[in-house]
DNA sequence: CGTTTTTCCGTAAACGTTTACGACAACACA
DNA sequence: TGTGTTGTCGTAAACGTTTACGGAAAAACG
């Protein structure tokens, strides 16, 4: 029963109407909409009926004005500088996960990008100082990650994808092993034989990035072979950077056997530049891939990858930073800091 | 300046605050704040400065509730049943343009994504009825699209990202030209000698996919080319999808010497079944890809593909539906009903 | 039957804004 | 001087909820 107003359809229907039908006050339908103790079986049978009958459902902004909650978590999806369009498959998945769960709390996920270079201090100011999300989640924390001073300082709820150096702070966050997937990857190539291991990695000040890199490092002093510059390099997180950057270490004096990607979109744009000199990933050189996505699957050799459970690290990750929100959990309930979790080894076709 | 309330730094700093602080009315203040004429320079300077330093920025959901908008759009992502995780790296470059021209009117951008196989009127219903967006951008329109009837019915602001068959509705749409980009496809194999041309493509309930097969039938029959079922075939809409399905119009009679891929991902999935059929995409056959994203640049051969404009796309409806709301644009203003934007052949090594 | 407890519901304030309205002073004009 | 106009600001209502409080009726108890 929607009513005509002004020959418009009104979506609206407000508690008033409902309380009007009823013949009831507006504070018992909110009682009785929200589960309260103190009001009659039949009653609240009656404004259950009436709110689907009259297609009511509570409007939000006067929800949050008046309980000092947006019901909405922010995500702040902040582009590495040099990255290009397309990219992050990787988070597809990890905000599905992120979403359903925030769902199931009746919670809303708001998305901010920033434009490349960006460094999003903005936007997160506006969004915090705005009082438009109740929390926020950070992804690709750096090691030294100025948005969390800036939660951390304010007081505002955050939880992050990954870890940050900055130390002393207590916020909820999840990260994957990158550390042990680089020594595993090490160790599994130095298993086959391999002593010359080079590794594509991206900026160090991205933290996934230092990881594996002194996982790669340790697990090479370990097995007695020195690290070599030479072998390691930087570029771009994405095909571009892998493509202009892996030629340098296949033209080390000493040619590496071997290659550890730190993400598929730089495996894939040096496996282009392999193929451009002629140099097969399987066959002349081994390859593995730390991040794992349909494209090393499906790539030709299939490649060698470690494993992420996104989708479950997404639903975590809400499930963390939920219990840290008194709003939203009981405030005596455990609360978890920080978890971090392992890649599953996937052997394929290219090493 | 925050004030310390109970131990806990204080986050908000309301209107009220402000006005005390500057010995004037919270009217005021607001019109200051707001741009309005009727208040006098100084003043207005001097709350501007105040608000400033108080750090001050209106609270979004008082707003909201007053002026009955919410100042944020919600995009539904659907998930295409049989679609698995990762995938849609086509979104991202999409979601970045819309959500960069929201931001420059101060809107969010909220994201609610499905679980696969939920169709999402559930979702969508939530959103609309409790006005927690002031509009919806639909992805991934179906031929026949049921949110479409929805929230047409309702009256309730919406855009879409792709074209659909309901007819007699008046809403903003952007879309590609699939058809033109099939036919092109298809012009460009025939020119080259290929008359046996094959087509991977999803369920036609989709309605790119729909597009695209019309527009290569189109363009076989031009060519005075009968079309042969055998050639056509349908599969999920990602890299297990076109795995699957490839062989089986390798398998046909007569063998085709050139496939068209609706998407990279069916590409790429297609390309691992040649593969294996020890078929060489470039050599053995010709292929091209309908959506072009990096993996087509970077895959070995190089695949020809057409490009699209996503981010100016993602801007592009932006600006289309904001035209069509009243509380953001001037109602007398220009408003564009649908627009198509043409694919940008690559021409790369595959085909 | 009187008293206390319980059950249920209405009243009204509050959340933080924006804005219609009116008031007042200053100014212009005749 | 009287009247109208303009500029500036304060007052208060309104947006749609939730919830503390109190009160009336019903139930329980002695």
């Amino acid at each position: 029963m929607l009513a005509k107003v002004g020959g418009e359809l009104s979506l609206a229907s407000s508690i008033h109407d409902l309380a009007r039908h009823l013949n009831i006050s507006i504070g018992t339908v909110s009682r009785a909409l929200n589960g309260r103790a103190d009001v009659n079986a039949e009653t609240r049978q009656r404004v259950l009926d009436a709110a689907r009958k009259l297609n009511y459902s509570p409007n939000q902004s006067g929800r949050s004005l008046r309980q000092g909650a947006t019901r909405s978590i922010a995500f702040m999806l902040q582009p590495h500088p040099g990255d290009q369009q397309y990219g992050e498959p990787f988070f597809i998945p990890f905000l599905t996960g992120l979403q359903a769960r925030l769902a199931e709390s009746d919670l809303d996920l708001i998305v901010v990008m920033g434009a490349p270079g960006d460094y999003q201090q903005e936007r997160l100011r506006r969004v915090v100082e705005t009082r438009r999300a109740d929390a926020v989640v950070l992804a690709w924390t750096r090691r030294d990650d100025e948005r969390i001073d800036y939660l951390a300082e304010r007081g505002f709820p955050f939880a992050t994808l990954g870890r940050s150096r900055s130390g002393g702070k207590s916020y909820p966050s999840l990260d994957l092993d990158f550390e042990k997937a680089g020594a595993d990857a090490v160790d599994r190539l130095v298993a086959r034989g391999h002593r010359r291991i080079a590794a594509i990695r991206p900026s160090l000040d991205l933290n996934f990035g230092y990881l594996f890199t002194t996982g790669y490092r340790k697990a090479l002093r370990r097995h007695g072979i020195e690290v070599d510059p030479g072998l390691i390099a930087q570029g771009f997180i994405n095909e571009a950077g892998g493509y202009q950057v892996t030629p340098r270490v296949m033209l080390a004096k000493d040619r590496p056997t071997a290659i550890i990607f730190n993400n598929d979109a730089m495996a894939l744009g040096g496996c282009k530049a392999l193929a451009e000199m002629g140099i097969r990933p399987g066959q002349d050189i081994a390859v593995i891939v730390i991040v794992d996505t349909p494209l090393c699957r499906y790539f030709s050799p299939a490649l060698t990858a470690f494993r992420p459970a996104l989708e479950p690290m997404g639903q975590r990750l809400a499930e963390m930073l939920l219990a840290w929100l008194p709003a939203y959990a009981d405030p005596g309930g455990p609360r978890t800091m920080r978890e971090v979790w392992p890649l599953e080894l996937i052997a394929r076709d290219s090493d």
